[in-house]
Parts: C-alpha cells; structure tokens; sequence
DNA sequence: CAGAATCCCGGACGATACTG
DNA sequence: CAGTATCGTCCGGGATTCTG
C-alpha cells in the first residue's frame, strides 16, 4: 500500500530514461501486434501503417536491446527474419494496453477540452505564440 | 472480456496521436507531483530536476490544452500561478503510474538484457551503427 | 514570480539507394 | 526479404535575455 517510494524525481533516476525509452508510440503498438504472435518484420510493418523502415526497425532493435523482444533468424533463401515478445515483454503489454485503453475512452472529453482551450483565448494575446498546438 | 477492439492500428486513428501527447516523462512526472496537491510554476520546477523552463512550461501547455491540468492565476503583486489536476487527469494518474512502477521492477532485468545484448555482438559487424544505444 | 521571445545546434526523421 | 548506409531537412530543446 506504500505510494511508490519517495517516487524518484531525481535527474540521476535512470527508470526516468528508461520510461521514455518504452512508452512510445510505435513501442506500445509493436508489442501490442507481437501479442497476437510471432510476426515476421514486413508483416509488423504492414499492420502499422505510416511507420517506416527505419522508425520500425530502430523501434524493434530498441526492444530487443532492453529484452522485451526477442529476435530469430531462420535461414532460408531469400532470408526470414521473426520477432516475438520475451517473458519480461509480455508483462509490459499490460501497463501499455492500459495507457492505450486510457486514450480510446477519454479522447473524446480531451477533444472538448481542447475546443475550449482553442477557442477560448483564441483572440487574446497567446495567439500562435509558444503554444504549438499541432496535432 | 473484449479484446480491445480491433486496437486500431490506422495511421488515421487519433488516439495514436493521443498516446504521443501523454506518455512521455515530463508529463508522468508533473502529474505525479500534482497528484500531491497544487503547485506552483517554480515549485513543480523545482521538483523536476534537470527540466528547463521551456519544457516545462510546454509540458504544462499541453496538459492545460488536453484537460488533465488546470491552471489557475492567483493576483498577487508578483503574480502566482498555481496548477492542479482535473477529474480527467486523475484518470490518467493511475495508468501512468503503473507504468512507472513498471520502469522501478523491471530495470535490473532491463540492465541485465542490454549487457547481454551490447556485449553479445559487440565484435561482430553491427559494432556503432544504426544501433544509436544512447541512454 | 511566471513566463515569452530569440538564437542556435544536434539529433530525429523521411526518402532514396544499395546489399546479402 | 530484411535490413544498412547516406543525405538533406526540419524542429524540439537548451541557453540566454527580456517583461508584466
């Protein structure tokens, strides 16, 4: 029941790098396809539309490094490459689906929001200023 | 029971979008401290070692725009500012701190994975190359 | 105190071409 | 097929300075 320790604010913290090392998009949706099975590299690329060749596989050898996937040569001609999740991967699915669950249920009040921020000071001084409001 | 929908993996799918916006570590890191009460610009600064100002302040734009964070402006002679959370981004605390918790348990078995990994092939042909192993 | 404005640079990213 | 290598672009982020 504690709440999570002092909870490591600390420049040093290195579970701070590691978050932003795994809790990226193309991250939670790799291991979200790799869940189904094991999968071949153009069959993960073609589920993820929009990524590219080098997004995925930065993306792939970045979750092989930290153990989350594990990667396997099988030697054919021309060659085959699989991907699939590790033990440690699979419990990272969970904390990922649910962050991912968060965004289905709530975006359509954090669309509101946003047409109320927008329009509310749309006249005012904050104009188009520091508030990059792309997406 | 369900399995989460088809779990869009369309490059039109806006909560990919979403997820982008929310999960990242400064995001984490200012809801967890919101999470114990308003706080002020300089305070929650102070908190974040090693954030500029610059970050934070977007950071706090964001969450502003996106509902999860409101700010309110206390006039006073110098102005105080103070932020809070929103009902909607307490929502979001929880998820967020999981994966947190995540990043604590599972760093010595992440650790382990990239020594395994960075020595494994460290003489082979992929010695410093696309495999950027910052952190 | 709480930011905004400016400047600048390294790095992320996409597009393209090449390889085993 | 499953990548690697190279190039050009762009922009996010830090450092600094200024303001209500």
């Amino acid at each position: 029941m504690l709440e999570l320790e002092p909870l490591c604010f600390s420049s040093e913290c290195p579970s701070r790098a590691l978050f932003d090392q795994i809790a990226d998009k193309w991250s939670m949706m790799v291991i979200a396809v790799l869940n189904e099975g094991p999968q071949r590299f153009n069959a993960i690329r073609r589920r993820l539309q929009g990524v590219t060749q080098k997004a995925l596989t930065q993306c792939l050898r970045r979750l092989e490094r930290n153990g989350l996937v594990a990667r396997e040569v099988i030697s054919l001609s021309p060659v085959a490459v699989q991907y699939h999740l590790t033990p440690l991967g699979h419990t990272l699915r969970e904390p990922l689906q649910e962050l991912h669950k968060w965004t289905l249920v709530k975006l359509p009040e954090v669309t509101a929001a946003r047409e109320a921020f927008d329009s509310a000071d749309g006249g005012k001084k904050r104009d188009r200023s520091l508030i990059q409001l792309r997406l």
